[in-house]
DNA sequence: TTCATCAGTAAGCGTACGCTTACATTATGA
DNA sequence: TCATAATGTAAGCGTACGCTTACTGATGAA
């Protein structure tokens, strides 16, 4: 009998990896070439492991949503009594907004919406992205019960629109990162409460 | 003695063809060849007005930016005692949002930015656009001098975060026409005056 | 040991792309 | 008119890319 198909195991480990190339990169100039060459691989290697480019990109952009994911969730696990879950999340994102390459990845996507397939791993991530973070606000609200609050959905929304000027503002160098995080904590508070500081 | 140069006025008339193809399909995917066939001319042509396929794109950021603000000052310009200009370009927005590919545009270069000149364009064209939003935001607080209202640099940032996640949930279908303005007019209120509806 | 299957190497195929070259035609001011 | 530079047409050059093929070596249950 032959030996054990590792597959599933070989995706894990060069996942992390092609997700970086093409966060640097974009999805056009990322080379399947250099994708082999920073795997360490050869090119067919990876050609096993997915049917084409398109599909390590779209595994690409799952990769970065779940490890945003396991982070905040890791984050939310921590009990502090003092803040609320959405404004831990807010004052890490302040921090580490785009660390790993993140909106990169959303950018390169977003050139490429005329393929159904990409658009819907991107529809998808979005979708699950913003309910992530109106649960939060929803807690938060319920939480500090405010009287008049915006629409949790809404601020949601918002708050992914921050998360994405900052992380434009930062690729291209338009605010130090004192004014980013001022931005993010101030508009943030604003957005969660419902008035200004 | 030879024909006069009309090289000026076939960029001006190339232009927008050539942007709006990039706004379609992107940087990558935008072919020379493609940019000659819809503007119905030969490919060297187009080297003639432009050093390169780069210089041509880096036009075409400098091009939607242009169109932007000349709706918008065209906009303002009409006199409306009941709105103030703010008011007026949210609700704008909420409407004709994206109708150029104006965004398109952007997040194709927002691929790129590792090339100096494309990530210079497009932090000029960012600067000056958040640059505009904060004089009206600016001009509305003045007018309506609420006791307290958000920074108007960083409400002027949290603006185009809205237009941006506006433009996406518009390209990926994330929300309803009807929803979108709802996002646009309730947390674009939320940022001019500092409180909640 | 056998042998079917998996893992890895090396090379290249067909095509598409950015850009250039070579050349013909046209308009204009001296 | 006519020299001259602008304008237009057609073809192709070199390269890079996505993907495939052909092959060799390793693995491990029967």
């Amino acid at each position: 009998m032959p030996r054990r198909n590792q597959t599933n195991e070989k995706r894990r480990e060069l996942l992390p990896i092609v997700a970086r190339a093409f966060a640097e990169r974009g999805y056009r100039r990322t080379t399947t070439a250099e994708l082999a060459e920073r795997c360490g691989v050869q090119e067919n290697i990876l050609y096993r492991l997915w049917p084409d480019k398109k599909a390590m990109f779209i595994a690409a952009i799952g990769y970065v949503y779940d490890l945003s994911v396991a982070i905040w969730s890791r984050l939310l696990k921590e009990e502090e009594d003092e803040k609320t879950a959405a404004e831990r999340l807010l004052a890490y994102e302040a921090e580490h907004l785009g660390e790993f390459g993140h909106s990169r990845i959303v950018f390169a996507g977003l050139s490429e919406t005329d393929d159904p397939d990409i658009q819907a791993a991107l529809a998808d991530m979005y979708q699950r992205y913003q309910r992530f973070v109106r649960e939060q606000i929803a807690a938060h609200q319920a939480r500090r019960h405010k009287t008049t609050t915006p629409d949790a959905a809404l601020a949601a929304w918002a708050v992914v629109g921050l998360g994405t000027v900052a992380s434009i503002s930062r690729e291209l160098g338009l605010l130090s990162d004192r004014q980013r995080r001022r931005l993010m904590a101030e508009i943030g508070r604003l957005l969660l409460e419902g008035s200004a500081a």
